[in-house]
DNA sequence: ATCCAGGCGTTAT
DNA sequence: ATAACGCATGGA
């Protein structure tokens, strides 16, 4: 089952796979949900496709700044008005009014804010962006409005570099399952996921996905362990 | 009404 | 180093 997920992998039999304890949780995450089909990009408004890889880099940046501790229907509002005003374009960015952008973005929360560290962090990007050339982690982390999530994403999503993006689910889960001690850093996180799995873009893409589904449906702040298969396989002792 | 969502930067201990 | 706080909307 959906063979195309796991490619990546190079294990000579079905006992290695199974020692790996991370590998062996993305494949029941994936058994359990199915493909999320991440990052999910809706423009289809491309001009020409010259510009569909750039326009479509920068809507997943633009939605990397907004969706940042908000829920992401918040966010498909504020892209959807961003797209009628043609404005998922880093140089109309740049020049619209940032009071103006506000309120376009207003839905998806702390909306001053974001308007000004989009406008910067686009700024800054511009080269990445049109280029599409990767930009380093460094590079990223030192741009207001991009922490440690933020710049993964980006790298992962909009860039397609193969680096291991870590939020707050994963964390919880991490800690619930005993694999990772409170407060379980964001660099611990992702050096267990990083260390213990291929370095294959499409991999980290769908697991994370994954994860956050799993943190969504199920392994909530109130989790509902009964319907869970990790629980089911042992592997969550909650 | 209260709580939470695909964090981050600043300021206080 | 780590904790607490502000930023803010919309859905459950």
């Amino acid at each position: 089952m959906y063979k195309e997920f796991k490619i990546a992998f190079n294990y000579k039999n079905q006992k290695d796979e199974d020692k790996n304890i991370i590998l062996k949780i993305y494949n029941l995450l994936l058994e359990q949900y199915g493909p999320q089909g991440w990052w999910p990009v809706k423009g289809k408004y491309f001009p020409d496709e010259k510009n569909r890889d750039e326009e479509n880099r920068y809507e997943i940046i633009v939605g990397a700044i907004l969706t940042q501790n908000t829920a992401w229907k918040n966010v498909e509002k504020a892209l959807s008005n961003l797209r009628e005003e043609g404005l998922i374009d880093p140089d109309r960015i740049m020049k619209i009014d940032t009071n103006k952008l506000a309120e376009l973005i207003r839905s998806s929360g702390y909306y001053n804010q974001k308007a000004l560290r989009l406008k910067e962090v686009t700024e800054n990007l511009l080269f990445y962006i049109k280029t599409g050339k990767i930009p380093k982690r460094e590079e990223l982390l030192i741009i207001r409005g991009i922490g440690p999530e933020t710049a993964d994403s980006i790298l992962l999503y909009a860039f397609h570099y193969p680096i291991f993006v870590v939020d707050a689910y994963t964390r919880r889960l991490l800690i619930r399952i005993g694999l990772c001690k409170f407060p379980c850093s964001y660099d611990d996180a992702q050096n267990l996921f990083m260390s213990n799995l291929p370095r294959d873009e499409k991999l980290f893409n769908e697991y994370h996905a994954l994860i956050v589904k799993h943190g969504k449906d199920l392994c909530k702040k109130n989790p509902l362990c009964s319907k869970c298969i990790l629980k089911k396989k042992s592997i969550c002792p909650k």
